[in-house]
DNA sequence: ACAGATACTGCAACTCAGTCTCAATTATCG
DNA sequence: CGATAATTGAGACTGAGTTGCAGTATCTGT
């Protein structure tokens, strides 16, 4: 199903409207080929010639998550960024401490390992965040190996 | 090496210093039984008889932290709690979208896992977040099987 | 033990992401 | 075509966390 048809699938069933702004954000999400936070994305906008509000933003965003397009990547401090997610599958992050830069993995056997994990802890799993932390290969080897001592546990990102 | 020596070894490597608040915040952080956020700390010290105000917990916990001692949980949009880290063995979390309840989860072969994935990314990594959403137990049977739809990412916890 | 250097504390003002309220607007259903 | 209900933008607001500042406490060297 097409990614315009599924949204307005799932705004019908709710109820909710097709808006000119709904429109507009879906289609420079979907066209945005990485990783981005709500100011990027209106940054987006602005330059495709459209204004739409924070709130909106904010609003609008949940949805396309809901719907399944997008996906919510939830980083240190609260900050979150979203990726499209039309066409691929699921897949975790590595991000760079020190260039912030976002890496992407997937592995078959984690998540089959965290299914198993939840029968046994009788956990009904909707969702999971799994992030590594630490240096791509380019900064790790720029502050020498083996720096930087214990994981800052996300101070920064 | 015991947790209070280990604190002190900490702060004077980096010339910082042993002051009263430091003390009582580093105590009751360690006599806690589970994860707490920065009220409830606050809320613990007041009831132990002791005022250390917001400012010295927001600035003391990094400190922990980073000397190991207690664990950094990112809870959804940018709510921190933490648990004291001493004698125990790293370990993630699943969450009860419903009730909150926070329930531990290890295990090695993930670890390993991700290990592998790290060599093969070529990535250093100094920490990771494993966190599962969901139902528990109780949780899950109080909603009825298979109720819920998809993920709602963590706007709540 | 003392003094000087330096870090720490509490307070209150501030930041920043995200949320909410409200009046005006617009999509949708019959 | 309306009526009805959802949506929008603006700006006020919230809540977690941070910061500048003036006074205070710890630590270091002697």
């Amino acid at each position: 199903m097409h990614a315009a048809a599924r949204f307005a699938d799932y705004l019908s069933r709710k109820r909710l409207k097709m808006t000119r702004e709904r429109r507009v954000i879906l289609e420079q999400v979907l066209a945005a080929r990485g990783h981005f936070g709500v100011d990027d994305l209106q940054e987006i906008l602005r330059k495709a010639g459209h204004t739409v509000s924070r709130a909106s933003l904010y609003r609008t965003l949940p949805h396309l998550v809901e719907s399944g397009l997008v996906h919510k990547l939830e980083m240190a401090k609260g900050q979150a960024r979203y990726e499209p997610m039309v066409g691929r599958h699921h897949h975790d992050h590595m991000v760079c401490l020190e260039c912030g830069k976002i890496i992407e993995f997937e592995s078959r056997e984690i998540e089959r390992l965290q299914d198993r994990v939840c029968r046994r802890k009788r956990f009904s799993m909707t969702g999971h965040t799994h992030q590594i932390r630490g240096y791509c290969d380019g900064c790790a080897g720029r502050r020498g190996p083996r720096a930087g001592g214990p994981d800052p546990q996300a101070h920064r990102v």
